[in-house]
DNA sequence: ACCGCACCCTGAGCGC
DNA sequence: TGCGCTCAGGGTGCGG
């Protein structure tokens, strides 16, 4: 599940393969939900551009284009963008790795979840972006339109500060879990990092945004910031999906301290971590560390 | 304005 | 072995 930290880590690996190549044209699979932009004119937009810059906010990568425009990625749930210089069988999906020879299984071949392929005029090798799932987004801006998708973002979850979490949860009676996930507040954080951060704060993600304290959203941006910082440090979670663009498995999901943990033993206190569902997202806690 | 929830999609894991 | 069901989740949008 990409989140904050596997976005970051997926633009600073991709960003050598990306930026300063000229694109000599992209391949695309047939329209779907994937494509914002439709792929026709996502296809024409691109042949002959190069990208000057990867850029991310929140969960978002944007490609500045050096006629001005921009493309605009989203991983979703089970987007993998990557070099086809990199080899990993993670890259596929068990049942597609289990259709290998073993000889076969460390390298990749574009498939049918293979939605994007950009070839570039240096003849190297080329970029991916995959995403079985299809809830990942591929849009084109057109110089200088901003899109209602990027606007609605709101500050960076690096950026976070108690003060901007406690202006944020005044009056607000939603759970203090879903407004973490509420990326118009903050953007980046996810499901993982929210749990996560939640149990260094000991604040139950069930508790009313309005009734959690002043010291405690000091404590919240703290922990978050701790987080997705140590999480980028040792690049990424990668519980299902999620691998980095050189193949490469991310280790953070081994400092977990709750995130899928449920019936395990609390680092701290040996309670139970117990899971309920918060917005319709699984939430897991310490019963006893977290009030 | 706020909040809960259905929806988009596919693969894994389960029960029978 | 194999089918069919349920679950997972980011973000959007709608109805209350």
């Amino acid at each position: 599940v990409p989140e904050l930290p596997e976005v970051e880590v997926t633009r600073r690996r991709i960003a050598p393969h990306l930026v300063g190549r000229r694109i000599r044209r992209v391949r695309t699979t047939r329209p779907s939900y994937f494509f914002v932009t439709p792929p026709a004119r996502l296809r024409r937009a691109l042949a002959g551009r190069t990208a000057t810059d990867l850029e991310r906010h929140g969960k978002y990568l944007l490609a500045p284009l050096d006629d001005g425009t921009r493309l605009v990625l989203h991983l979703g749930m089970t987007g993998q963008l990557f070099s086809a210089a990199a080899t990993s069988p993670r890259l596929l999906s068990a049942t597609a790795r289990a259709s290998l020879a073993p000889e076969e299984q460390p390298s990749f071949r574009p498939d049918a979840h293979t939605h994007l392929r950009f070839e570039f005029e240096d003849g190297g090798p080329e970029v991916y972006f995959r995403d079985t799932r299809k809830f990942g987004k591929v849009l084109w801006l057109p110089d200088g339109k901003a899109h209602p998708r990027l606007a609605r973002l709101g500050t960076d979850a690096l950026e976070v500060s108690g003060a901007l979490l406690f202006t944020a949860t005044r009056g607000r009676r939603v759970a203090i879990k879903s407004l973490l996930l509420d990326q118009s507040i903050l953007a980046g954080v996810g499901n993982i990092y929210a749990d996560e951060a939640l149990f260094l704060a000991g604040v139950r993600p069930t508790r009313s945004a309005a009734r959690v304290t002043r010291r405690e959203c000091d404590a919240i941006a703290r922990g978050l910031k701790r987080v997705l910082a140590r999480s980028i440090e040792t690049g990424g979670s990668s519980i299902s999906d999620y691998v980095a663009p050189d193949g490469r498995d991310g280790e953070y999901q081994s400092e977990r301290r709750v995130y899928a943990r449920r019936g395990e033993p609390c680092f701290e206190c040996a309670t139970p971590i117990a899971r309920v569902v918060v917005g319709a997202r699984s939430s897991h806690y310490c019963p006893r560390c977290q009030r």
